[in-house]
DNA sequence: GTACTTAGTTTAGACGCTAACCAAACTAAA
DNA sequence: TTTAGTTTGGTTAGCGTCTAAACTAAGTAC
């Protein structure tokens, strides 16, 4: 429990109640079920404590028994785990193409994840309203139905792409085409229930937060990176989301070297320009979705065909470019190809990976490793998800209820 | 107060209380002297706990009463100031060139500078171990200098260039020649003193920290550039450095788009590039000691000399490339010029926003301030002492003695 | 059945914050 | 000069939370 604002904040005892419950919560979340005894040995918490502490957590229905877990000698512990019964959070996704929501449930089960096309016709301002439209109707079914579960809903988050203000305003989002809206605003206004917390956050940092929660180890350095809508990157740092003065981290796609008129990364590493050059015949326009394309590529790819190959190997050799501008900026851990790139990650890493560590100061010693997201192309709206999951977890308990 | 340890980290009292020492401490040292009563009034605590919690930092020479503040009606108060008598931190920076001493008592005020000659010599490991034995002497200098006094000393930070990591080793540093270097070890070694707190940081980083503390407000992202040795950025986001999984960050001079072998941003936008280019005549050996040239730079343009001029505008213009990629990635709210960069500031600042402006996604609503350090070439000695001040600050009170 | 081992609760105590009260020290006005 | 009002700073009682130690509970080992 270390002070974090730098502007003064008194602590008193409702705080140190809050980061304990944080620290049995977290616990259970990463090491299974436990009793509390053995919770008590692993935080270094008292037994006294540990029982205050779980019980309030049942209280809240956070937690539950779930028999004994008598392995060895002695009186057998009764092994506390996550109650997922009395919660749900809701993540949403918003993509050029469709729209995708996800719900969990406290424990990190998934409850339902549904698609739905979305058409952005050719007006930007009709298009927003209608998109707006379309994201309320499905986070209100989407909540409707955990809600007939019995579960109360934590909150709903939903990712975009581009530039999103902490306050849930997209400043502007090229790939959807919009600029200053207030999607949280809108949102709490067609759902009309003020006391659910919606927000609002980019795509790629809530898909780094999934990344996060499914290795497992939540002080890991990691950076995401999305090629979904140009290419953005989702930075956690120190085990939080990197936000900056106004939330807009990680826009790696407009990296340029040179006169006016270069090309930046998102035109030599982005998923697009390589859907275009792999598969040169086909209709521009039908790539909006862009994840039939980049099957398409794979399919050539397997083939052996070597256009496709060399387009490949090119966008993984100036994604590695881009890559390495990350790991020389915030030197994160392990770096994650996320979405498209995962798909095609058998034939962009290993360019990336040259590339990368070319141009990395000490790749030895402080290069970061590549991965593989195995999370898809859902990733962001289970982020969205985790994050309410996540609160909880940090300690801001939810309102009696 | 709230929870960043990911790890669970239990809280109990004494956190609660460190934290609201922390609190008295940042708004003394903001809102400079004031009375237990008004410390109460716009912190939040209780009077009863601010009487408390003074007490407790006097006692530690932390604070001290300083007169009566009767300024309105009522019983005048006694003003309570941060107390430098009692403690002092050093700060060392070390440069190609020269090595800079610098020591702060608690207060913040300013107890010496001192600058001396360092001939890197040809032979990298015989250069280390001289250096490092210049360093020792240095620090062992300062340290004897304020405990004569009567000064306990909090701790030694020594700034270098390059990649250090968290244990304070120089993993690699191009300017100094180092590599695999365990500094801190080395002057721990040295200085035989094994309560001495002794670290070693990046020089950018370190000079972040001190213009944040000259900003005055704890809670701005803010990122510092240096150009003394390539292209090096500290990156201050959410009141804390941003330190990576390893502490390699902010280097943004190997910043390069291409084939191998394409420029990098040290090449394109570095201070010693600039300086080959305004004075092509003069040796280049000579130019190992940066601030002579680039005052000649200086000297030159103010002349009006074109061939200077436009060196600086190509400087000015690659570098706001560079400046709008840490603005694109980290969002900070102002970057600050440093070093040489603020020395020429005058002629390299416009071209540095135009492009700045040019290369940000959305500059109106998200782009970057530029503005210029007031602090000179010791900005990083100064964070180092500055850093132990911090410590201090966030609630780790020096152990008593 | 007795001894041992481990789990979880109870109890006593310490710590640090809060609220309420009180004395001190000053100004303002009668 | 007195009296009322205001603000400071300290004191006391009470409360919430953690810890340590004792205690009860529930199993295994022999």
């Amino acid at each position: 429990m270390k002070t974090t604002r730098a502007d003064p904040q008194p602590a008193d005892f409702t705080d140190v109640r809050a980061t304990n419950l944080a620290v049995v919560l977290r616990h259970l979340r990463a090491n299974g079920p436990s009793s509390r005894a053995s919770i008590a040995a692993s935080t270094g918490l008292n037994k006294a404590t540990v029982s205050s502490l779980t019980g309030h957590l049942i209280e809240q229905r956070l937690l539950r028994e779930t028999g004994l877990s008598g392995n060895r000698i002695g009186r057998p512990g009764t092994a506390l785990a996550l109650d997922g019964s009395a919660y749900a959070a809701i993540g949403l996704q918003v993509a050029a193409d469709r729209l995708t929501a996800l719900a969990l449930d406290f424990a990190g089960d998934q409850l339902l994840l549904w698609h739905r096309a979305l058409a952005l016709p050719g007006d930007p301002a009709g298009a927003a309203g209608r998109s707006v439209s379309a994201i309320a109707a499905l986070a209100q079914r989407a909540a409707s139905r955990v809600r007939q579960q019995g579960r109360q809903v934590l909150g709903i988050t939903v990712a975009v792409p581009g530039l999103v203000e902490e306050g849930g305003t997209v400043r502007l989002s090229p790939p959807l085409g919009w600029s200053d809206l207030d999607l949280r605003g809108l949102l709490s206004g067609s759902l009309r229930q003020p006391d659910l917390d919606i927000a609002v956050a980019n795509q790629a940092s809530l898909a780094a937060l999934a990344e996060l929660r499914h290795n497992g180890d939540p002080r890991l350095d990691l950076t995401y990176v999305s090629g979904a809508s140009g290419v953005e990157a989702g930075i956690v740092a120190d085990g939080r989301l990197l936000h900056g003065a106004r939330g807009f981290t990680g826009q790696i796609g407009r990296f340029t070297l040179g006169p006016a008129g270069a090309p930046t990364l998102a035109d030599l590493a982005g998923i697009e320009p390589l859907v275009r050059r792999a598969l040169p015949g086909s209709d521009p326009e039908s790539h909006t979705d862009l994840a039939p394309a980049v099957e398409e590529v794979a399919i050539r790819a397997r083939t052996g065909d070597p256009a496709t190959l060399a387009a490949l190997r090119d966008t993984g050799g100036h994604l590695g470019q881009g890559l390495a501008l990350l790991a020389n900026l915030v030197n994160p851990e392990i770096i994650v190809l996320g979405d498209h790139y995962a798909a095609l990650a058998e034939w962009i890493l290993p360019a990336a990976e040259a590339e990368l560590a070319r141009n990395t100061l000490a790749p030895a010693a402080g290069g970061a490793r590549l991965t593989t997201s195995a999370l898809g192309l859902h990733a962001a709206a289970l982020g969205g998800a985790v994050s309410h999951l996540d609160r909880i977890d940090t300690g801001s308990l939810p309102a009696r209820g």
